[in-house]
DNA sequence: AATCCAGACATAGAAAAAATGAGTCTCCGT
DNA sequence: ACGGAGACTCATTTTTTCTATGTCTGGATT
């Protein structure tokens, strides 16, 4: 009679939020990626979690992992959890920094859009101390300790609001110099294509609208050639310098183009479905500031 | 312009916990014994999260920490989150035992009173498989992998469903032999009294309502002197053996008391207001069998 | 007033946990 | 058949966490 077996051991706390992640990804590479790990100690950690669980959560396959019934029926009241966990931790750090804001925003929106706009933002909040983190993928608001993320999204996660700051037009821009060129050849079917890592297919789908759109406007390498920028910050710049054509996303290049150092080389622009947002967690106690700070840069 | 910091830690899960634990008990000593470290790793733990939250979560004294207001704010979400996170870990773990039974028990209780149930509960339900563990103290429910948690208790914790097995009642024990000389000195005056460790207060008690109900029963010691034991079940076997007097808990006792081996020493017995009781999660995948178990142990 | 004591703290060192890195395997799609 | 993606394992390294020990503080006790 198996009297006084070892204490069971207590739930292992990193073990679930690796569960979590990679159960809401269903992969352990994203879910890596999300925590910043590697994905095999997201391996290890769900194995932890299988042993303590004493089931299988996932299916392996070769080509992903699958989650199991018994993983899948938790999901939705883990990730809960985790989301109110996230909502208290971040509560009780805002109460340790108040009178402050933690800005998040792609590398490109935080130097092009964001960057020229801060001035005017301190000004008109002399007190407020604003920090602002480059982060490619927008963070989840219930977890990370931001009260504001700038993104380029059509979608927005529950529990999040979201505040739309300027509409994406895709067009190619380039030196008044190239531009002039441009207009003798009837199209960019021999230049230079730049372009950035993180929207790789502008190109591709910029020539497909706009030869749908006129008919014309085809290119050699169908859009994937040409030299590719970590950074779209950089190639703007090679775009100033001369070095080719580049797809404009219009909050971005605005103010480039407003002072005559690009201008657009087509007509053709279009639209993208992934407006500038503005997205902010409406529980956070910072809220209301979070929203006039959103109002002033929406007017600035 | 402080483009880029480095991406803000993710929140310090152990760190939050061992803060729900120290906030919820106003005491590390408290917090380390339920979380089974050393006060000093939780006194460790706040420090961190105090310094990633950036505020002081507790003021310290000497005799003891006091909740800072901050702290005080957040700890009713963070133990409903750390309640949530439990209930899916709990949820996961049945879902990987299916058919099973864990049951917590005070020491005394899982030997004197679980026991001789078990095989007529095993014969009841043979299919079932049934572990326990002796635990001084009411597990949490909500957070602990335990199904059933049997104890002598009067205040049910939030969310946890208590059926009462049997009323307590106190009164001394001691062989026939030892009873039999007592009859002629009217009381234990200048006996043995066996204590055990966990009620060390029951012969006081005892004594002052049987002195306030009759005038005799004085004792020199008033209750304090004679060995101590660190299982009650030690105790009982010391009275069997007749080292002395113990103070009997009805329901523990009964079954040696049938048999003959004890007997009630004096008349006068004193109701508990600590029911042995049995404390289930009413929302547990389980539950059915929970109560079925229960009502099986408690026909016994 | 002197002493005791409980509880918190700091530090160093030990122990445990987690993460990495490299190499392997398996299936999918070409 | 081949290449690639994704996950696995295992050994190693790094980080985190815990313990052990001694100190300090302020209320309670004598």
């Amino acid at each position: 009679m198996a009297i006084d077996p070892p204490r069971p051991k207590a739930m292992p706390l990193r073990a679930l939020r690796a569960f979590e992640a990679a159960a809401r990804h269903e992969s352990f590479v994203l879910a890596g990626e999300e925590l910043s790990v590697t994905p095999g100690a997201i391996a290890q950690q769900i194995k932890l979690l299988e042993d303590w669980a004493g089931c299988r959560l996932f299916e392996r396959r070769a080509q992903g992992v699958r989650l199991s019934d018994q993983g899948r029926a938790v999901l939705p009241s883990l990730t809960a959890a985790f989301d109110a966990l996230g909502a208290s931790a971040q509560e009780l750090r805002r109460a340790g920094m108040p009178g402050s804001i933690r800005i998040a925003a792609l590398p490109s929106v935080a130097q092009l859009w964001l960057s020229p706009r801060l001035p005017g933002l301190r000004a008109a909040f002399p007190e407020l101390l604003i920090s602002v983190t480059a982060l490619e993928q927008p963070p989840n608001l219930q977890r990370e300790s931001f009260d504001l993320a700038l993104f380029f999204v059509n979608e927005v996660p529950d529990g999040v609001s979201c505040s739309v700051l300027a509409e994406d037009r895709l067009f190619p821009v380039c030196t008044p110099e190239i531009a002039r060129k441009l207009k003798r050849s009837a199209g960019p079917s021999h230049d230079v294509l730049l372009h950035d890592e993180t929207w790789r297919e502008d190109w591709s789908e910029w020539l497909q609208a706009a030869r749908a759109h006129s008919g014309k406007h085809r290119h050699s390498s169908d859009g994937r050639s040409g030299p590719v920028f970590s950074l779209y910050s950089l190639a703007v710049q090679a775009a100033i310098d001369g070095a080719g054509l580049l797809i404009g996303h219009e909050p971005l290049v605005a103010g480039t183009l407003a002072r005559g150092r690009l201008v657009q080389a087509f007509s053709f622009s279009l639209p993208s479905d992934k407006p500038l947002c503005a997205l902010y967690h409406p529980k956070g106690a910072e809220s209301g500031l979070c929203k006039q700070v959103i109002e002033r840069l929406r007017t600035d």
